[in-house]
Order: C-alpha cells, then sequence, then structure tokens
DNA sequence: CACCGAACCGAAAATATCTTTCATTCGTGA
DNA sequence: TCACGAATGAAAGATATTTTCGGTTCGGTG
C-alpha cells in the first residue's frame, strides 16, 4: 500500500492531515478512505457534495458524513467549508516543500533537510492539534501538586525525564519511572493533589498505563500524553494531551517525531508551571544555573 | 496578542470586494445590501446559510442568490464556499510571527505557539549549519565502528541516551554513559575502530571532555556534538557536529532548544547510519518493531 | 391625479443536498 | 461453524438552496 495516490499536495501537513493522521487509527476502512480522499486533496473534495465524494470513495453518503464528524466538524457541510479554506491558503502558501520519503540512497545533504522539514512540520501539527483547556487544567494540577510522578517506557521515558529534570529545576518534587514494578509501587504512594503523568505514544503500553490506573485510583490528578486519544491509558486520565502522528517511513521510525511531539508538549507544560509559579519558579532556574557553571571549563580553546 | 486590528476593511481583500464596487451600481437596492454584507465580512457570512444572509441583511433568498449570480458564481453554495477560501487566506496573511519572548502572562496559547515557533526556528538553523562532511565522517565511522560510547549529561544525557537507543535498535552496539566516573573507566577499554561521542552544548562539560580525551588517547574515533565549535571539547574531537544556539530567555532555557538542535544531529547520525548499513539495518527494525507490538494491549477502548 | 408597465422583491413551491435511521453485511472470536 | 457486534449503505427524513410566480413599488404618461 504505496502512496500511488500521488501525494501530490503542495503542503500535506495543514492541521487537518495532521488531524486525519492522528485519528486515522480509531476510523473504519471505509472511513479510512474517505479521510484519506479528504487529506490527498482538499481544493477537489470541496468541489464535491456528499454524493459526489461517497461515490468517489466508494462509500455512502453516511460514510462521509460519519468521517465528518470524526475529524470534529458537525457535519459535511462544515468540513467542505473547512476544506475551501484549506484550499485557499495552500494556494497562496505556495510551499517548496519536501515530498519524498528519506530514501535509502539520499545524500546526507537530503537526509538533514528532510528530516529537519519533518520535525518542523510535527511541531506545527503538534501545536495546531494541542487543546490549551486541557493544557491549563494540567499545568495548574502540576503547580499546585505535592508531588509528580511522570511514567514512560523506552524513547517516552526519555521524555518523562526530560519533563522531570525541568520539574525539578523549579523546585518541584518530580520522578521519572521507567521500571514499571518501582512505578506501580510509587503510584501507590499518590493521593489526591498529586500528580500523575504518562508518556506513550501509542497508548497501548501496559507497563505505562498500569500506574496510571493505580495513581487515578488513589485519587491523583491524572494526565496521558499520546498520539491516541482513544487509546486505553485515556481511560484513567483527567487530562488527555494529545501528541502528533506522522507518517512512518522505513528509514524514519515513528518514534523520532513522536518524541518530537511529545518534548513539545512537555516543553509547554514546564513553561506553564514556570509561569505559574514564577514567584518561586524564577530564583530556583537562576539558582540551578549558578550552580551548573562551575562544572564548566573556563572557555574557549580555540583561538 | 490578538490583532486588535480589526482589519476595518480598508481593503477587505481580493477581487471580491473590487467586483462588489464594479458591479454595484448594476445593483438593486437589496442586492446592494446583500453585496456589502459579503464583501465586509467574508468570514462572517461563509457561516451563513442563505436564509441566515437573507435575515441579516433584510432581504430574501432569492436575493441572495440573485446577488451571488451576480457576483459570477453558479449560486449561494458556490459564493459560500469562494468566501471560506477568503476568509481562510486573509487569517494565514496575518502572519502573527512571533517575535517576542515568552512573558509571565503570556496565555497559554502563545506560549504553546511561541515555543512552536522557536523551535522551529532552532530546526532550521541546525539544518543550515550543519557540516555534512563532518556527518559523513561521523556517519562513516559510526558504521563500521566495534562499539559506540556516547557520553552526556543532564539534558544532553538524554540525547545519548536517545542515539544509543536508536543504534542499539539496528544492531550496533552503543552505551550512553552519564555517570563521569563510569564513562572514562569504559573509555579506557575503546581502541581504534571505536567510536566515542560527547554530547555537550557549552562544549565545556568536564565530565564529558574527559572521557572523551581518554578515549581520543586510546586511539577512537572521537565526535563532539556542540553547539560551541571552538570550546573545549572539540581538542579530542576527530569530527564536530555543530548544533544550533538560540537565545535564551528567562523561562525559556537555553537547555530546551540546544537539545532540540542536539536531537535532531542525532537523528541525521542515526539515518545516516541506517542507510549505509541498510542491509542489516532494516531487518532489525522491524524486527524491534515486531517485539513491541506483544507490549501493547489490543487497541482502541472507546466506541 | 389616475393609470400603466417594468423592474424589483419575497413567499412559497420545487429541487438539491445533507443527515438520520435501520436493515443488511461483514468480520471476528468462541 | 455459529453467534455476536461492528461496519456499512439504501433509503427515508430534515435542511438548505434554487426557482417560480404573483404582489409591490416606482417612474413615467395621458
Amino acid at each position: 500500500m504505496t502512496q500511488d495516490v500521488k501525494e501530490s499536495f503542495g503542503s500535506p501537513s495543514g492541521s487537518l492531515a495532521a488531524k486525519v493522521r492522528t485519528l486515522a487509527p480509531s476510523m473504519t476502512r471505509s472511513m479510512q478512505r474517505v479521510a484519506e480522499a479528504v487529506a490527498g486533496d482538499p481544493a477537489g473534495c470541496a468541489a464535491l457534495t456528499v454524493t459526489g465524494l461517497a461515490e468517489l470513495t466508494g462509500t455512502s453518503e453516511a460514510t462521509v458524513v460519519r468521517t465528518a464528524r470524526l475529524l470534529g466538524y458537525p457535519g459535511y457541510r462544515d468540513l467542505r467549508l473547512a476544506l475551501a479554506g484549506l484550499a485557499a491558503q495552500q494556494q497562496s502558501g505556495r510551499a517548496p516543500v519536501i515530498t519524498t520519503d528519506i530514501a535509502v540512497d539520499d545524500p546526507l545533504a537530503d537526509v538533514v533537510a528532510k528530516l529537519a522539514y519533518e520535525e518542523q512540520q510535527t511541531l506545527a501539527d503538534t501545536a495546531a492539534g494541542l487543546d490549551t483547556a486541557q493544557l491549563g487544567a494540567a499545568v495548574t494540577a502540576l503547580a499546585a501538586a505535592r508531588r509528580t510522578d511522570v511514567y514512560g517506557i523506552g524513547a517516552s521515558g526519555l521524555v518523562a525525564q526530560d519533563l522531570t529534570q525541568k520539574l525539578l529545576r523549579i523546585g518541584l518534587i518530580a520522578h521519572a519511572h521507567s521500571d514499571p514494578h518501582l512505578a506501580v509501587t510509587n503510584a501507590v504512594q499518590l493521593r489526591s493533589g498529586d500528580v500523575a503523568i504518562a508518556v506513550t505514544h501509542s497508548g497501548s503500553t501496559g507497563d505505562v498505563i498500569e500506574p496510571l490506573r493505580v495513581a487515578f485510583e488513589r485519587g491523583a490528578t491524572t494526565v496521558a500524553v499520546t498520539g491516541r486519544p482513544d487509546s486505553p491509558v485515556t481511560q484513567y486520565a483527567d487530562h488527555v494531551l494529545t501528541t502528533a502522528t506522522s507518517r512512518e517511513t522505513e528509514l524514519r521510525p515513528a518514534a523520532m517525531s513522536s518524541r518530537t511531539s511529545q518534548l513539545l508538549v512537555v516543553d509547554c507544560l514546564f513553561v506553564g508551571v514556570a509561569q505559574r509559579t514564577y514567584e518561586t519558579a524564577a530564583p530556583a532556574l537562576a539558582a540551578s544555573y549558578e550552580a551548573l557553571a562551575h562544572r564548566h571549563r573556563s572557555g574557549r580553546v580555540r583561538p
């Protein structure tokens, strides 16, 4: 199933294409067909009626409407309007855009350009798809938390650690856990007023869900940072922060872009908390900077 | 920072307003009312149905349709679509291009936008400043290495781990060290044909320089990933990969953007190596993907 | 000033489009 | 294999758009 679709769209990444990618896993087969068509050729689809799009994708009107709903619009009419807008934007956008995947024989310069470009897209998509209300709620909880536990495994584990390091720097009490057993053991200690955060792209990593569940049941405020807003982990999450999902290619595992996306979310959390706790955060940041200066040798070496 | 500019239609935009002006004389009174409304607030009108617009302008559906026709569209439906497009274009034209630093009282939405923008900037800068010759040399060394050690402390330690995780996934032997003593202890084991990589933004972190020096003296190929190409760490580096340095602001520590930059470099290294060792890397990647699938619970949870 | 005609306008019918319902089909797990 | 539930599309139902058509207004004219 390689893209015979030609993927010739100018800027594949209006937040719509991102939304399609995020929601695709929770779509049924025929809905995916519709979503694909829409993401692939917004302008073309905007010109079609429900019936037209249904025929084009070999599905029914009902399915088209269902897809529109899933993408967050009240109905097809509104999706169509949005599509028209998107098309217009693309038109004026005129992005140079690197469309192709990274190939085995790409020269390194291309690899660098493509990777940078894709990560930039990921960032844009993440920012576009992040629910600031959920973010705000999570920030509020974090800022007031007695202690915070962060769960993550593999690449997500690094993100968890990153967040933890940052929170510690502004004087909060935070721990990252990547050992499932220890995570659960610690989760048991949590109670109302504490915060537990699970970082998992798939949202289905049992080892991460379990401690979150425990924390949830203990009354802690729970947050899920995941690329799948309908995945199991969200069952136990008071607040869900959605990360972007990008096309995965052979040489560029999904972990790469999901990490970028997760880190942005985590940064937002951090800055948000730092704002809320500015009085204490600012001096703490300054102090940690000061403390680190000693670990650095004097200066430059090459004249 | 919302646009108080209000866009009080000095030039409501494009051919539409022009068309309205041109055609106005040939319009009847009520049609002019409709045309005016449309030209004055395309976005708002795009949200209305024929009936809505008719009521808003105190006219009838028929008149609205007639106006649409006069403006050159087959019917109201199409005018509406065009309006949506126009609105979107205007919207995007307002490239807010966030220049200011993150302030303590910025709303979260701004924080998200600014962070995303700055990280995107960092990525672009990194890609632009990366020396592909140096990168190529590092990749060659990595691809052929008997073993690879990566040193990093603090935030850079996470980057080091990230690289290690990836290299392991394609069957290479790699270790990350953030304990300075263990790092040195291990560095002693290195010899020609091995690779040592130091990740440090400042380039002056003694704890990271030391193991690199040891590795260098043992004859290993050494690589420095640093934001300061003239810093002490480069003394012992065969190849220097430069990361971008961005303005540091009070609420956004340098660690944030240097991490982004470092990760891009590390990703480039990884993909480069994966290309060189494609024969073995591809199946290894597939296998690790396969193995992880078992760790994930079945699928979606919400209907 | 009354009358006429043409253009204008909107109510409502006719049509197209979108949405919902519901029976059927398909895939899946026991 | 069967039974169940999810997925799907046909068709009914609801809305929106377009058309029709008759009433109204306005300017001119006898």
